[in-house]
DNA sequence: CGGAATCCTTCACGATACTG
DNA sequence: CAGTATCGTGAAGGATTCCG
């Protein structure tokens, strides 16, 4: 049971945020955007993310249109990640969220520090 | 190891979205932004979370001083759930993602169409 | 009504080892 | 180099129960 109250296209945007908003998906995206190209074992070593899950995150980005694969059939193998339109497309609204996260993570941190320092008090005085 | 190879903030930025991309924080804040002021089962009907999730979320978005919560202590209790000024300063660029996913919904359908097609074709000529 | 506490299942993810 | 396959663990999340 799903039960999307709001409206019923709520289920596929959260998918996509949920996919923007993932870790790995995100931080792929950006670099992509960043050095236009990048083989593999270089998106590996810039993110620090285990193969696993690199390999399967691209596959995703890749069937989601948001990634071009390119298959150079060398010796050794090369290949080749970058942005299609599609993912470039999502840099802009992606990067409003960055900005708006940048301009209030210390409004994030007040409220955080003033939250626990709340519920200290109200702890001492049990 | 984080490895945050991309930029110092990369870290703390990825925090704040995948706190957005989440599920429910996102339909809460959405719903919130929506009705302005909504009781706790009220929220959890129209989501259909479980209470145990959402009273975590809350909690979250409390914390974060996303989200301004007042108790009524009445008999019944009566809590009330409504959005601080930072939790609505992050619907606009909230929205520019939700407008870019329903843009794109159809594009990210047919390039899966497309993926999934591609690959049966190899499996059918293996 | 609005939670907190507990239990339990699923699965996301990393580490490791193997392959073309 | 660029993956796939397998295994083990911790964490996420639902269902249930109890309390002010």
């Amino acid at each position: 049971m799903k039960a999307e109250g709001t409206c019923k296209d709520c289920g596929r945007i959260n998918e996509v945020l949920s996919r923007v908003g993932d870790r790995w998906s995100m931080l792929i995206i950006i670099s992509l955007g960043t050095y236009n190209v990048l083989r593999f074992n270089e998106l590996k070593r810039i993110l620090g993310i285990s193969q696993r899950m690199l390999s399967l995150t691209l596959r995703e980005l890749e069937r989601d249109g948001m990634v071009n694969r390119t298959y150079h059939p060398t010796i050794p193998p090369k290949v080749e990640y970058a942005l299609t339109p599609l993912g470039e497309s999502i840099r802009a609204p992606l990067r409003q969220i960055g900005d708006w996260a940048l301009d209030n993570l210390p409004a994030i941190d007040a409220a955080r520090a003033r939250y626990d320092a709340q519920k200290e008090l109200e702890r001492e005085s049990a």
